[in-house]
DNA sequence: CAATTACGATACCGATCCGTACCGTTTCGT
DNA sequence: ACGAAACGGTACGGATCGGTATCGTAATTG
């Protein structure tokens, strides 16, 4: 976790190690699991031996927890001038993360797990923040310009456009794609 | 499954023990989720021998698929003459069920466990469209009745209905209560 | 060169779990 | 009464897994 500062005596860690080491975790647990996922499964896919493993993290879960908080990575927001084109920019950066990325593939085991545990619903609760805030700030403009009535419920409004990515991704596994961002705005946004 | 038509000669099988025992299986698999729930645990919270569940089931994975599969129970639609009560009422009912439901609290780990498991993932996917038909035809009766405009996207119109509530019960774990019904209507719902 | 630390490989321990087998007992049909 | 099937209890086998320990080797410092 943190970078070893005094250059110790012997043999160096091998350099990059951990990150190639955090990636490989997301990977694999993307694909079976975090439970399904073993430390010997891991140790080979990484061509490593668990004892490297271990000598970096003191368990799986740490090694886990440190996994998903490093595949949080922030969004770069930009002010294109409108409602409409910020949301649409923000949306098909979000539909691109959430079927490409590689956080995506953990986040039903993700759920799943944090469901009984503290430290992985706490990871979880700040990635659903770190989502709903660009789209505060966006909406936030949009209120400034008068592109949004006053009355409208930004949290709820929130809520009408990422609910139907999250229930897309999870349950009906509809494409994400840019068609279904045009056909959601239309649909969700009032017309101004 | 198959219910027993030959009433054959030794001791019967204990009346609705399987029924019970679907019941334990979903609950004890809400609390601690499908992987981690053990048929010893399972025999013990039901107050039976393990012997007598696998001479029902052949395996925990069909008892778990039929557990699922027993916990869906239609949802009886009224028409109540007006758009906004019919889906006041549906949301309502949607509301309750994903938050009191036996069914809710496996939610998050079936969603997990359908990734890998192609049994799964198929009750996963009738139970979806199973909560989409109701509002199909809600619409339906709207566009008939004029409340709804012609041009209306009615499958996103879905989404962005059913989303929000995923979304608030997997993810921002805000609460699902008949106020939010009213504002998630207020916000989505095209006004006539 | 010597001490030190990281590395891959591997074996191992203890715990958990699914599924089966066996026991003596209970409840039914004949 | 007798056989047959279900029952609770329990023990067991085979497999998996997390984490530790050990060993010989490689890399770096003093």
């Amino acid at each position: 976790m943190a970078t070893a500062t005094t250059p110790r005596r012997g043999r160096p860690r091998a350099e990059g190690l951990d990150e190639a080491l955090l990636d490989v975790t997301l990977e694999l647990a993307g694909e079976v699991g975090i439970d399904g996922m073993s430390m010997d499964d891991l140790a080979q896919r990484a061509g490593v031996s668990k004892a490297t493993i271990y000598r970096r993290w003191p368990s799986k879960e740490r090694l886990v927890l440190d996994a998903l908080n490093h595949a949080m990575r922030p969004f770069d927001l930009i002010d294109t001038g409108s409602l409409r084109s910020d949301l649409e920019d923000y949306l098909g950066e979000l539909a691109r993360r959430m079927t490409e990325g590689r956080a995506s593939d953990v986040l039903p085991d993700l759920i799943a797990a944090s469901v009984r545990d503290a430290n992985l619903r706490t990871s979880l609760d700040e990635y659903v923040r770190y989502r709903r805030q660009p789209l505060q700030t966006i909406l936030g403009r949009g209120l400034q310009r008068g592109e949004l009535s006053d009355d409208a419920d930004v949290e709820v409004l929130i809520d009408a456009l990422i609910g139907p990515f999250v229930y897309r991704r999870l349950l009906s596994h509809d494409p994400l794609d840019s068609d279904f961002v045009e056909r959601l705005l239309r649909t969700v946004l009032p017309t101004v």
